[in-house]
DNA sequence: GCTACATTTCGATATTTATGGAAATATAGC
DNA sequence: GCTATATTTCCATAAATATCGAAATGTAGC
């Protein structure tokens, strides 16, 4: 991955309403949510929430799908996989177990 | 982990200077490495690097300690398993292996 | 093509964040 | 306490981001 990217991905996190929209698609599944259902679940203005859902697609972190008149919105696991990994990436220079507490093991650096 | 808090761990990595500057301390491991080799090592000017650091130190990403005149700074392994948990919390609401992507697999919900 | 509903775009404003030179502060050896 | 070096704070400026009402756009059923 990119630095600019991730930074992008990050960016796209790192606001209140963003997150709070993005955890709420990781808990709902592959299926996701409409922008409706999230508008009313997390008490954001149309408009607001219409920013910030532009925000985390235009990052790859969310994807869209129209469905009748609704559009739904579903979480990008394979971004936010690609996000952890790069976090984690060459950790203490490949010195397994320098980093104990790390839960995750991604795969080193492939190119 | 509150949501506040997890915004401002991300919103400390969502920046190209602090990204790069965490990821080398993620790679140098747990000794980290001074300012000064982190400004000359990214070219990055003394003030402004001096801003990163405050700020990924201020949100708890980083670590600082003191030897001799040199202060050195260290990743902070524990606050990024913290985010990357907290990212994934409760990933389709438990209906495991619904995200067959993921790589990690945080405990669920714990508070 | 009219109506109803879902969602986005526009626009103006307010707030936050990034940058880097110059000056200030801290640390240590002599 | 003087000198050298490491790092931070100050400051002014520039740039990016967040907010949300009102208007516009899309979608579907009749």
């Amino acid at each position: 991955m990119e630095t600019k990217h991730a930074v992008t991905l990050l960016a796209s996190l790192a606001q209140e309403a963003r997150l709070a929209i993005f955890r709420s698609l990781v808990q709902a599944g592959p299926d996701g949510l409409s922008a409706g259902t999230l508008s009313q679940a997390l008490q954001i203005p149309n408009s607001t929430l219409s920013f910030h859902l532009k925000e985390l697609n235009h990052a790859g972190m969310i994807s869209a799908r129209q469905e009748s008149r609704f559009i739904y919105y579903s979480a990008n696991y394979a971004s936010m996989n690609a996000l952890l990994a790069y976090l984690t990436e060459n950790c203490c220079a490949g010195q397994a177990p320098c980093c104990p507490d790390l839960q995750c093991q991604p795969t080193q650096t492939k190119e």
